[in-house]
DNA sequence: GCCAAAATCCAAAGCGCTTTGAATTTCGTT
DNA sequence: AACGAAATTCAAAGCGCTTTGGATTTTGGC
């Protein structure tokens, strides 16, 4: 072996008879280094194989070029695959500028003291909050240290002092449960998620407000609330079915209980999009691709709204680079509208 | 404000009135330190909020306390909810033990070049292979750079020289299908992950040689490869099911595609468990619960060979972390078997 | 009470990078 | 040719931790 150790700063500088100083500055763009040398310093960093450390680099910068993902361990996010899919999008773009995931598994209540400690230790230049619930301690936390961060979703109304990324939930739901109104169905159930989480709440404001425009009472029996996973919507559909007056529309909060109200619909000898209509909030799972076809060829099993969630992670990793890099602006924030897409899964109700 | 800067080493020694030094060993629990003041010297850390630096830390010692998670960006990893699980249950051993992930997405092909640099910026203390292909170069680079790594799965026949944890995913199938033919199935289907995989490529042949010692002679058509999602399942059904022969009984790779093969059975109307046995390979993905129950409570719904995915990511991260204490022990490697859970889609096949 | 051995503790030298403040060179003017 | 300004380059001081080699204090056996 010729050299023992890496490449590192100094060796560098000495095989190009350059102080340690221009070489840095060289690599780092800074203007007070001739293009002559700088063109010198790169040619020879390529070819000598030279990176810098991390850890070096850090300790004298205070960046670390990593982006702190603390995710709850088991609780509603991580245990669900929307965040596969989020991160993957957000991974993307992290990549393309250098940047490195941080992926911690926290109970929510310990996570205040994460961001600190993150902040603290400079282990991360920013971080995503996942699954923010309304009035969020979290954001409040991380504003005052000084911390850039970005939220998928949001904890507030209008106008509050953090950046977030989210799509308009409460206007796809109203959208949705309109469409079922004028179709003819005034039963109609809301399996949601979490009413804790700030979307599932939202999802349900704009539900019961198609409701209300449109003079129909709202039913309590028809309203469930939980973890968005498989078993619960089929579980929740079964009870549904078993009421006296049993709902002609059922509107759920995402394809994965939705999978599940089509297996109890099954079980009982119905059919979705004939004898009940069906229409889930679609976040384009990867693992269903924005395929999920239904029999009949490039049209969608499910009438649904869609956003495509692993497009929301390209666009949070965007927001939260840009304020990394101008972490003084105004606080950037962006709203997106669902799709609305028409499948197979709705009709106008039975007759009786 | 008091302090503008965080507490650091110097501030703290100075305030005990000790060396850095020996603020540094008692802290890191090395034995030249009398046990009294190892008490106050923790104590006082502790009261001032003392944490060290980890990129300092990572300078000094070359150690970076986090784990290298590389996975593919667009391929067959990330991109469905298999990793998700994995990485909850690796998380939390991780977060135990006082080590983060770092979580990077590249496409296979640069995965070489990112484990190299990676070791060589000393950016993590080992990594987990995803994924493992068949003959896998990324085991051959990780040896040769001395890096701890664990895969999960393998790559090659036994006695390979590096550390593994996989299931032993021959016997599963082998058991699976001879079931099956036990039953009395003999057109029975395989709807496989990709077999550039090598699980994928092992519950092949457990498949094929159950057959092979049951006689029956294998029809390729009733094969299928392909990534493991909802739609696949579906349009393999779709395709096996108009054969002039069908399948009486499908195997399949994963509970994604599985659930994509009922709704196909349901759109033919034909019901799983009556017209057609359905096995799966149940990874326990949290989002469909170890429930994905059935109509009758407590009876799972698929026929299934099972192994949580969850537990296995627990399992590697505690294998990857002996690893790291212990770089030049003997390789660790542990298969596990499947559990085979009878449930509500299997039955002997229908007489003509 | 004495001395070697054991137990503690410390000063200082890195780890590899960035950045300050100063030195040196180059260049346009007069 | 001389001079101040502009353009380059550099030496050295951190960043906060670990660790080597040595200094100092305690201990134990006689």
């Amino acid at each position: 072996m010729a050299t023992r150790k890496a490449m590192n700063l100094k060796m560098l500088s000495e095989a190009l008879g350059l102080s340690q100083t221009t070489v840095s500055r060289a690599l780092n763009g800074f203007p007070e280094v001739a293009e002559k040398t700088r063109a010198r310093v790169v040619e020879a960093a390529e070819r000598l194989n030279y990176r810098p450390s991390p850890s070096a680099a850090s300790l004298a910068t205070g960046k670390s070029r990593m982006i702190g993902h603390v995710v709850s361990l088991s609780e509603h996010i991580m245990i669900n695959p929307h965040f596969a899919d989020f991160i993957a999008g957000a991974g993307e773009i992290y990549a393309q500028s250098g940047y490195d995931i941080l992926l911690r598994l926290a109970p929510l209540e310990e996570q205040e003291r994460i961001y600190l400690n993150l902040a603290e230790d400079q282990r991360v230049d920013g971080v995503v909050v996942h699954g923010p619930l309304t009035g969020d301690s979290r954001i409040g936390i991380l504003n005052a240290l000084g911390m850039p961060f970005v939220v998928h979703g949001r904890c507030d109304e209008e106008g509050a002092d953090y950046c977030w990324m989210d799509v308009n939930n409460r206007r796809a739901f109203h959208r949705a449960t309109k469409f079922l109104l004028d179709l003819g169905h005034e039963r109609i159930a809301l399996i949601n998620g979490l009413e804790t989480m700030n979307f599932a709440e939202r999802r349900r404001q704009g539900y019961e407000a198609a409701l209300a425009e449109a003079g129909v009472a709202l039913d309590e029996r028809l309203l469930h609330s939980a973890d968005m996973v498989e078993p619960y919507g089929y579980q929740a559909t079964r009870a549904l079915m078993e009421l006296d007056e049993p709902p002609t529309a059922i509107l759920v909060a995402s394809v994965l209980p939705a999978m599940g109200v089509t297996r109890a619909l099954v079980d009982l000898g119905l059919r979705a999009g004939e004898d009940v209509s069906v229409i889930a909030f679609d976040d384009c799972l990867s693992f269903l691709q924005s395929g999920y076809k239904g029999s009949a060829p490039d049209i969608p099993y499910f009438t649904a709204v869609r956003s495509s969630i692993r497009e929301a992670g390209k666009r949070v990793a965007q927001l939260l680079l840009e304020r990394i890099e101008t972490p003084d602006g105004p606080p950037l924030s962006e709203l997106w509208e669902a799709d609305f897409v028409i499948g197979q899964t709705t009709a106008p109700p039975r007759r009786r």
